[in-house]
DNA sequence: CAGATGACAGATTTCAATATCTGTCATCTG
DNA sequence: CAGATGACAGATATTGAAATCTGTCATCTG
């Protein structure tokens, strides 16, 4: 297991190279996602953490209070890699504010969609994770839905959507209404093959919804 | 363990009275669900059951050849009442389907919000139930698409929606997107006092989506 | 003889003793 | 002296022996 130049092989199992990097707040949440992929969220534990790292545990406290706030950090991570991504598509002002709605939920849908089919053990992880920190969720679904705002917001302005009401309470209504194609406890449903076409169904019922009325 | 007609009380704590009534599948549903929520799904017992009804447990095997097979009944006849509930909407012809199909999705919500309200800790014993019941429920959810279905057929037939797709696959659209409203995954969100507002606002775009357009 | 019973074997759960982990802090080291 | 260490107390998890439960079936009873 001892890959380190110069240690030869140490007591206990798995046990990483000491490293001469200093010991940062990202290194040990690095160190984390591993650990929680190798032993899963219920036996992973700071010790190991630090072992990981070749260090004490006592140090990994320096960086984090506590176990959980350690836990709540590397959930953040894990949902902003997600939040990051799919910015690119909000953030550009669309010609198309369908097209690029569309865009968005699909790409919101494919990021989960891929994130559960191509590691189900970590995504069973993280589903756990996410249950202990429904405070993270929230935050994360607050910024996603402030990026379905944006999009409706221009929509809106160039007069391709109907103001069913507040932007706000109407990007949330469009999180809400494909729920089923984001949310972790549908993600056994994901696999299968009729997904896509229901998928496609319930954004056209939203976006139909969305799409202002007299122009036919 | 005597029971016979004239025992005032019983050695061990809380038995039924023998009743005279011949022991049917119906009687032992009844007390399942008592024993249910008295102690919870974890130690909800066969012998509880049995001891409940005053018979032994052998005879509540002669009813159903399993355990599991008594859960599932309990599950499948708490889920056959909202579905009961629900079809007197969905199965007069109306007048108006749009407003026809919003009483049935508002009628869906209340009656799960009552049931996760009135008394939340037998809902979460159903939750679990129905956690371990998934085809009972693949198939509940069948017969509440159905009724939407029966709806949307209305609908499109006096020209009131649109066809967005075969009647069935929009049943399911509607069914979907509305599922924050009714998968009881969600049911600690309907404490929230916001959450009729987000009601109203799915519900509006989901119609609106389903409206024909060229009304306007 | 239809329907109920309870003893029984194997599976599952409970419980208490034991081991491990979390979080702190006095001490050490470069 | 900033940052790392590991001994320690209380909290949490693991383990295995004992208790309970599930499902069967030979036997009983009205």
């Amino acid at each position: 297991m001892s890959t380190g130049p110069g240690t030869g092989s140490d007591t206990a199992g798995n046990v990483k190279v000491m490293s001469t990097e200093p010991l940062t707040a990202e290194r040990i949440l690095e160190a984390t996602e591993e650990v929680l992929r190798r032993h899963g969220p219920a036996k992973a534990t700071v010790v190991d953490v630090a072992r990981q790292l070749g260090v004490s545990h006592g140090s990994v406290y320096r960086h984090f209070r506590t176990k959980s706030a350690l836990r709540e950090a590397v959930t953040k991570r894990w949902l902003d890699r997600t939040t990051r991504e799919l910015s690119s598509i909000a953030d550009d002002e669309p010609k198309d504010a369908e097209a690029s709605l569309r865009a968005w939920l699909a790409g919101l849908f494919e990021a989960k969609r891929r994130k559960a089919g191509d590691d189900p053990q970590l995504f069973a992880t993280y589903e756990v994770l996410l249950a202990e920190n429904s405070e993270v969720v929230e935050e994360h679904i607050t910024e996603l839905v402030a990026q379905i705002e944006q999009i409706v917001h221009w929509g809106v302005e160039r007069g391709q959507f109907t103001a069913l009401g507040p932007d706000a309470q109407v990007a949330r209504a469009v999180f809400d209404a494909t729920s089923r194609f984001h949310d972790p406890a549908y993600a056994p449903q994901w696999l299968k093959p009729e997904i896509l076409v229901e998928f496609e169904a319930v954004v056209d019922l939203v976006l139909g919804g969305l799409r202002l009325l007299d122009r036919s």
